[in-house]
DNA sequence: TAGATTGTTAATCGATTAACAATC
DNA sequence: TAGATTGTTAATCGATTAACAATC
């Protein structure tokens, strides 16, 4: 699903989404233009034209797009309706805090558990979501229908954290470890490098 | 500086230098071929002699190129050896999270302070660095010579922390909350929505 | 109608890949 | 020398932008 649209405009859909919602339902946005948005977000307005006309929106001439129907249009086009379940391995700091995060329901997804090696933090409660054992991953990740998974461990464990993901059926990876997660056939990875980021923009100035 | 390197060569950089700085120092990887690299890392073996070229380390054929040096081009590239200071805005979980990180001086960047407006945590400690007020922001980001920030706010409050980021002369922002930050004239803005990456993801099942 | 805005087709731009000569 | 690998030039690919017809 969503294989036939470019990359990059699939990066921006949930941008548009998250702006869409923010707009007061004062009636003044009702509709929206192109050019309204791209200004908002810093894009060229013929690229949102493009991208908006994958979700399969409609917008009318002379009057824009129509803010609500667009906004589920988006939703539509990201399953937001079909709720989706998601774990994280390492309840650390970035752990804990992506536990009490919740963001996540913007875009129908369920944070189901955490898991951790510590058996201090085992049997813990953090945001209301349980931490479990590792050991019970494959079994808990089946159980609650996980097919996303949030790897926050140290970079040592990453790899063999993703196969284990793999090996319970995750699907998606969303990796925070400052490692190359390798030998993942069939399981999409996103990698998320926070330090990296920081030094990229330092090598800009 | 870095401004005549396309971007994607730029954001590739930090992976290069951790994947070198991951191999074992046995002495059987004096030399790494781009192939070999190109592989670990799922690139293709000419982009990453592309890439490598920019940072001015020049390999050997039929040898590959001497991985110190390598290393060491690439740190000289990213500016790790010239000290930047970082400051967080927002000490909730994340905030605190990245407090205890220790990954971000493995780039030269480090993490000063972090800023709240809670009393409740304004004069603690998180990770050995001082949470002060937002009060004190622009005094505290003149005293550390902090050019990077972090914005770990709620979405509704992000706008108006990086107008006082630039105010305080911080001069690159990495945006945690999920909202559009402009205005930011002369200010370099990355933005990770976690929530959203997640969604991307979810969306490409 | 005139003006604003959409949607599409063609042109441009930038990044990646392919081909290949140079080198050790 | 033969083989492996680099570095560069040309070709390809994909994304963005420009131009413009269609529409309300």
């Amino acid at each position: 699903m969503n294989k036939d649209i470019p990359e990059f405009s699939l990066q921006r859909m949930p941008v548009y989404l998250n702006y869409l919602r923010t707009l007061p339902d004062d009636g003044n946005y009702n509709f929206i233009s192109s050019g309204a948005i791209a200004q908002a977000l810093g894009l060229g307005e013929v690229l949102v034209r493009k991208d908006l006309a994958y979700t399969g929106c409609a917008g009318r001439p002379k009057v824009g797009y129509p803010r609500i129907e667009l906004i589920s249009a988006l939703e539509n086009f990201l399953c937001v309706n079909d709720a989706k379940s998601a774990v994280i391995v390492g309840a650390g700091g970035l752990g804990r805090a992506l536990l009490c995060y919740g963001g996540f329901k913007n875009y129908g997804i369920e944070l189901a558990c955490a898991f951790d090696t510590d058996p201090e933090k085992i049997g813990t409660e953090v945001g209301g979501k349980p931490i479990l054992s590792v050991e019970q991953l494959q079994e808990s990740c089946k159980k609650y229908g996980a097919v996303l998974a949030i790897i926050a461990v140290p970079a040592s464990a990453a790899q063999q954290t993703a196969e284990l993901l793999k090996k319970a059926g995750i699907k998606a990876i969303l990796n925070f470890a400052p490692a190359q997660i390798t030998a993942c056939d069939g399981v999409k990875v996103i990698n998320i490098d926070v330090a990296a980021n920081l030094a990229i923009l330092a090598s800009m100035l």
